[in-house]
DNA sequence: AAAGATTCCAACCGCTGACGA
DNA sequence: GTCGTCAGCGGTTGGAATCTT
C-alpha cells in the first residue's frame, strides 16, 4: 500500500502547521465535527490531506489535551504500562488523560528509556539490564506484536467478539513468574456470563500492578477490585505513593528501585481528582463544575504556542462565535476530561448500553441509546452500585482487548457532544456496525 | 559568539483491519 | 471473493531548540 490515497492530491501542503491552518481546522471541527477525514480539508479549506488533519486535531488541536511536561506520576504510570502493554502507545495514552499517544512514544524514545538505563533497568524487557546482558531474556525478546493482547488480557467467555475466538479456555491460569500461586480471575454478570481477567504475559514486571485491580484490599465496595483498568492504575499509583510502605517497583524479579522519593502526596492528590470527578461524573450523574475541567480559558493559555502568539486575536473573534459553543455546551468539556480519544469507561455512550441491555433495559435497543444521549444519561442516573460492579466487569472485558474499536467511541462521542441536539442521529449505521463488532451483540 | 552535537517532538510513512460496493 | 476506501496504530524522520565545546 502506498500513501495514503488523499496524499495523491496535488498541492496539498507538508509540514509543520500554520496557526491560519490550525484556526481552520479548530473551527470547522468545533462546528461540524470531522465526519470523514477526507472530506475535512475540503470543506475546512486546507490543503491537507484528511490524514494530516486528524493527525494534528490528535495530537494538537483536541481542546482535551493537556500539554506541558508530563508530571512525576504520569512518567511512573508510563512505565508501568509500558512493562505489561509494551509498545502499544494507544492503550497507554489511554490511561493517561489529556494525553496522546505520540506525546508518550516520544517521551518514552527521548527520557524514560534513559531514565530506566540509568537506573539499570533495560526499557524493552523492564528487567535488570545485567540480567538481560547476561542472555537470560534474549530467548525471550519482549513482544510489542499485537497477538500479545489477545492472550494477556481480559476475555469474556461467554460473549466473545465476533469474528474472533476465545483465546482461551474458561478458568485460564494467570501465571505469574515470581509469585508462589497462579491467580485466576472470574467475575460473573447477572446473566452468569463468566469474565476471566487474566494476563498471560511473559512480562514479569508490574505484576502488582495488575494484582492491584483484582485485589480484596479495603477499598470501598468492590470498586477498586473490578475498576475498569484506567480508573485502577490511580489506586495503583495510590499505592505507590504510600510512604508506609515502600514498595518497590518490579518487585518479582527485576532489580527494584524506590520509587517513593519520586510520589508526593501533593502531586498524588493532584492527580487523584481527574479520576474521581470523571469516574463520578460517567457513573453517579456527577457533574463537575466547570472549574474542575479543561476550560477554554485553560486551553487557551496553556497550550500552543500559538494561542500564545499570533492566532489570539482570530482566536478571540472567532471565540465570540465558538466560545458559545463551546463554553456553553458544559458536557462537551465537563464530561471530556478523560473520555477525548480514550476508551474511557466514564463514556456514557459506551458503558450504558452494556450495562443496561443486560440487566436493566434489554428491550431498549442499541439505536435508541446511540441516537439519545438523554436516554443514555438517564440510564446512568439509575445506576446502582451493584449495576455498576457488573458495568465495570464488562467495560474491563472489551476494553483491552477492542482498543480500536473502542477509539471509535471517541469520535462519536466527539460528535454527539460537539452537536448533541442538533443532530440526535449523529451515529450512523457504520458506527453501529463497528459497535456491534467491538461489543458483540446488538 | 560560533559551530557542532544532542535532544525533543510534530509530522509523516507504511501497515493493518474493518467495512462497503 | 475482490477491491477500494478509510481510520487507527506504531515506527521513523527531519527540523527546531537546546546544550556543549
Amino acid at each position: 500500500m502506498g500513501r495514503h490515497s488523499c496524499c495523491y492530491k496535488q498541492k496539498l501542503r507538508k509540514g509543520l502547521w500554520s496557526p491560519e491552518e490550525d484556526e481552520k481546522l479548530l473551527r470547522h471541527i468545533t462546528k461540524y465535527g470531522h465526519g470523514c477525514w477526507s472530506s475535512v480539508p475540503k470543506q475546512a479549506g486546507l490543503q491537507r490531506c484528511g490524514k494530516s488533519c486528524r493527525l494534528r486535531w490528535i495530537n494538537y488541536l483536541r481542546p482535551d489535551l493537556k500539554r506541558g511536561t508530563f508530571s512525576q506520576e504520569e512518567e511512573n504510570l508510563i512505565i508501568e504500562l509500558h512493562a505489561v502493554l509494551g509498545n502499544r502507545w494507544s492503550q497507554i495514552a489511554a490511561q493517561l488523560p489529556g494525553r496522546t499517544d505520540n506525546e508518550i512514544k516520544s517521551l518514552w524514545n527521548s527520557c524514560l528509556k534513559k531514565k530506566l538505563r540509568q537506573r539499570g533497568i533495560d526499557p524493552v524487557t523492564h528487567k535488570p539490564l545485567s540480567e538481560v546482558e547476561h542472555g537470560e531474556d534474549k530467548s525471550q525478546p519482549r513482544t510489542n506484536s499485537k497477538d500479545m493482547a489477545s492472550s494477556e488480557l481480559n476475555i469474556n467467555t461467554n460473549n466473545p467478539k465476533p469474528g474472533t475466538s476465545p483465546v482461551t479456555p474458561r478458568g485460564y491460569q494467570l501465571e505469574m513468574e515470581g509469585s508462589p500461586t497462579s491467580k485466576t480471575v472470574n467475575s460473573s454478570d447477572n446473566n452468569g456470563n463468566t469474565t476471566t481477567n487474566l494476563m498471560a504475559s511473559t512480562t514479569t514486571a508490574s505484576k502488582g500492578f495488575f494484582l492491584d485491580k483484582f485485589s480484596t484490599n479495603s477499598q470501598p465496595s468492590d470498586l477498586v477490585g473490578h475498576l475498569p483498568v484506567h480508573q485502577l492504575n490511580y489506586a495503583s499509583n495510590a499505592r505507590l505513593s504510600s510512604t508506609s510502605n515502600p514498595t518497590p517497583w518490579f518487585t518479582q524479579t527485576t532489580q527494584a528501585f524506590d520509587i517513593n522519593s519520586e510520589f508526593s502526596s501533593a502531586a498524588m492528590s493532584s492527580f487523584l481528582p481527574p479520576l474521581t470527578a470523571s469516574f463520578l461524573s460517567a457513573s453517579m450523574g456527577y457533574k463537575p463544575s466547570v472549574a474542575d475541567s479543561p476550560s477554554m480559558a485553560s486551553f487557551t493559555a496553556n497550550g500552543s504556542r500559538y494561542w500564545e502568539t499570533g492566532a489570539s486575536a482570530n482566536n478571540n473573534s472567532n471565540s465570540s462565535s465558538n466560545s458559545t459553543e463551546l463554553q456553553s455546551n458544559s458536557s462537551f468539556y465537563d464530561n471530556n476530561s478523560s473520555s477525548w480519544g480514550l476508551p474511557d469507561c466514564s463514556t456514557p455512550e459506551k458503558e450504558a448500553p452494556l450495562h443496561l441491555m443486560e440487566s436493566q433495559a434489554e428491550d431498549i435497543k442499541w439505536s435508541e441509546y446511540l441516537n439519545n444521549p438523554l436516554l443514555m444519561a438517564a440510564a446512568l442516573q439509575n445506576q446502582t452500585p451493584q449495576s455498576l460492579y457488573n458495568m465495570d466487569i464488562k467495560s474491563e472485558t472489551h476494553f483491552l482487548t477492542n482498543n480500536s474499536s473502542n477509539s471509535m467511541w471517541t469520535h462519536n462521542q466527539q460528535q454527539q457532544q460537539q452537536e448533541p441536539l442538533q443532530n440526535p442521529n449523529m451515529c450512523a449505521a457504520k458506527d453501529i456496525h463497528r459497535l456491534t463488532a467491538a461489543y458483540g451483540h446488538v
